[in-house]
DNA sequence: CACAATACGTCAGTGTTGTTGACATTCCAA
DNA sequence: TTGGAATGTCAACAACACTGACGTATTGTG
């Protein structure tokens, strides 16, 4: 369906040579790490990683979600995510509330604490996301949003819209 | 400072609310999942990770390069590099040869077997990347990199256009 | 020449984050 | 009610990053 053999778009460059790609796979990594670098500092400091990053993130996001509803967002086992909930529990930057209608589920919010440090990180890269935004332009950004939507994979496109909401 | 109000730059939608710069952030990790996804299943099934990937890749793209500056585009550790670069050295995938002029250098450079490889890697990576471009359309995939562009560490930028040439 | 600096490799130890395996609890349906 | 599915926890292990300390060969400099 892309038909870009009798559809020039207007536009003059979709070459999509081996060397154009190959720029926009090296781009990709040099600003995926640019854009984690802000949030890793702030966490190096209290002694996380990534893994509590996502956590906090999306629990923020999605108050009351249940470690099932997680895992399936990030993606990992629910050992590797215990893990990182644990210590954040234990921290008392998260509160784990047992289900009212199935008690085996718990459902997952931020304490004072946990949305604290929650606005910290998404400050950092928000600043971060924000400047570059500002530095490419509004059609920059539209362009942008597209090729990300159609690189994801197709399971997950969506799940940034709307989360599951079992709360 | 923002300021967008007096400069609306033709197009329309540049609000930067929280929301917007939210959906951009998340957007970005899922698509970076995406994109490392293929590259993993490859590694995965020949016992490496992206460590590897990411050496198999800039040896391929600057053959001769040297140790020290492979260090400098990875961001790594010598330790840490050492430990992927010496499998993918007994696996007979990278080879290393002593400089010429300093004969502390040492000068990296794929084999067929690694060549083999990195074609592999490579091939599925740019099929992703083929796919979300034609879906995207030519001025979206203008639009990306130079939001990734602006993204990236100041110090990196410009290190995926031209690799120090050391050979 | 003697000495410092550079480039590379290695050993030991630690931490984050992913994995599998085993297990307890809770719910639901046959 | 009983067996299985779903949910979450504990334990052990592997990959890959880090720091710190050394050793060696080579280069450049006083």
């Amino acid at each position: 369906m892309p038909d870009n053999s009798g559809a020039p778009s207007g536009q003059s460059l979709l070459f999509l040579t081996d060397e154009q790609l190959r720029k926009g796979i090296e781009a990709m990594f040099f600003a995926y790490r640019g854009f984690t670098a802000d949030p890793d500092r702030i966490l190096a400091e209290h002694g996380y990683g990534r893994a509590h990053h996502r956590a906090v993130h999306f629990i923020h996001r999605a108050p009351g979600t249940t470690v099932n509803n997680l895992l399936n967002i990030l993606g990992v086992t629910k050992q590797s995510l215990n893990r990182v909930l644990r210590t954040l529990i234990d921290d008392g930057l998260v509160e784990s509330r047992v289900g009212a209608q199935d008690k085996r589920e718990r459902h997952l919010f931020l304490t004072e604490k946990g949305g604290a440090l929650e606005a910290a990180l998404s400050e950092a890269q928000r600043g971060r996301m924000r400047t570059a935004y500002r530095a490419a332009g509004p059609e920059a950004v539209q362009g942008f949003r597209t090729v990300l939507e159609a690189m994801m994979e197709a399971d997950m496109r969506g799940h940034y819209e709307k989360m599951k909401e079992k709360t």
